[in-house]
DNA sequence: ATAATATTATTTGTATACTATATATATTAG
DNA sequence: CTAATATATATAGTATACAAATAATATTAT
């Protein structure tokens, strides 16, 4: 088996993005060395690049733990996850191809079937899709690449309001919206494109 | 010596955005091991996280190699730079402590002392000071986070224009510009801000 | 002399063993 | 019974060993 780091690296930041550890609890090197089936250091490894990416934390006493997201950690992922949608809006409009265009507009299609017949998951993850597909059309690598790399732990929880969480459906955009963003994007009216943006994050102040 | 992983990775780091490696060259491991008197794994863990960082590229056959930045991948970094930074300068009105304004003013008035007296690596110091305490100024520590692991290579060449280099003092700010930032900040015209911090990225067209 | 092939040396990927430290558990004293 | 102390266990940090793959070098054949 070749390239045990990246196994073990994919694995367990599906887990920690899934939200199947705990907060704060301890990554505990031999226990994902025997689970994953890799030698302690390339765990060593993939959480060394998991640091770097902000979902775990090292601990004063040495070891590596699950990165705790606290309420204004989540504002903050918002708020930045935001900027750089809204930077790539103002770029897709200069740069982006018929190619690109075409992308978002099936998406926005598919959002909308799903919502019209109730799949929730599949609006979720078609939505995420959109939000992904608005920035690489932006064609800046870096900026892409940065996105994905802003992880959001994916526990069904996505924030919170008056200390209550908010689930998926309450604060995305509106599935309809999706084929306006288009549009707008088309004809350069990035102004009308961040306001629908901002009001997936509504709910942040 | 305790934490010898985080010295590997500060010593490499620095190596590399210092611009000591040449481009696609091989990191080899025994050879940082021996340099910096820590083991192999350490060394591995540095480059794992420096390769999330994006400052390092995994070869087919293995092995870590010196990024190389290309023309276009500059202008993307560049480009995601101004993005972080207007998006902060909008914060940063909204958000700055008096505090913040005080450190911001008080680089700028360095950066003046230093450029009358023809000091130019320091104003250049300087200046990437002020960049960084702007960002800072936004109070979103994952934005800062993110501008902070948005490493440009400061090999002295800080980008291309019609195939030639251009060096520091040809595109920063002008040296009296930053106390005009500030004071634009502090009475919210965020647009003249941006203005200015475009004027130095302007070689990207 | 050049190209193809074989040999050697490097270098990574992986495994494992050891030690110091931190954590948990048990023991003892008050 | 509680608190302090001692003992045992678990874990990270470190070092080293080794095999497989890769890259460099030398050798041979044309």
């Amino acid at each position: 088996m070749k390239d045990q780091a990246e196994k073990a690296y994919m694995v367990i930041r599906g887990k920690l993005l899934s939200g199947m550890l705990v907060p704060q609890s301890r990554l505990t090197e031999q226990q994902f060395s025997e689970e994953i089936g890799v030698n302690r250091g390339d765990i060593r490894q993939a959480l060394a690049r998991l640091l770097a990416e902000g979902l775990v934390v090292k601990g004063k006493k040495g070891g590596f733990f699950v990165k705790e997201f606290t309420k204004e950690d989540l504002k903050e992922l918002y708020e930045v996850r935001f900027i750089l949608e809204s930077a790539a809006a103002t770029l897709v409009s200069v740069r982006a191809t018929e190619e690109d265009y075409d992308d978002l507009s099936k998406i926005a299609d598919h959002i909308k079937l799903m919502a019209d017949n109730g799949y929730d998951l599949g609006v979720y993850e078609a939505d995420l899709r959109f939000h992904m597909t608005l920035v690489k059309a932006a064609h800046n690598k870096k900026l892409h690449d940065m996105y994905m790399k802003a992880n959001i732990p994916l526990t069904g929880i996505h924030g919170w309001k008056n200390d209550q969480r908010i689930q998926t459906d309450n604060f995305r955009i509106g599935a309809e919206e999706h084929a306006s963003i288009v549009e707008y994007l088309r004809n350069g009216s990035i102004d009308k494109v961040v306001e629908l943006l901002k009001s997936s994050y509504h709910w942040l102040e």
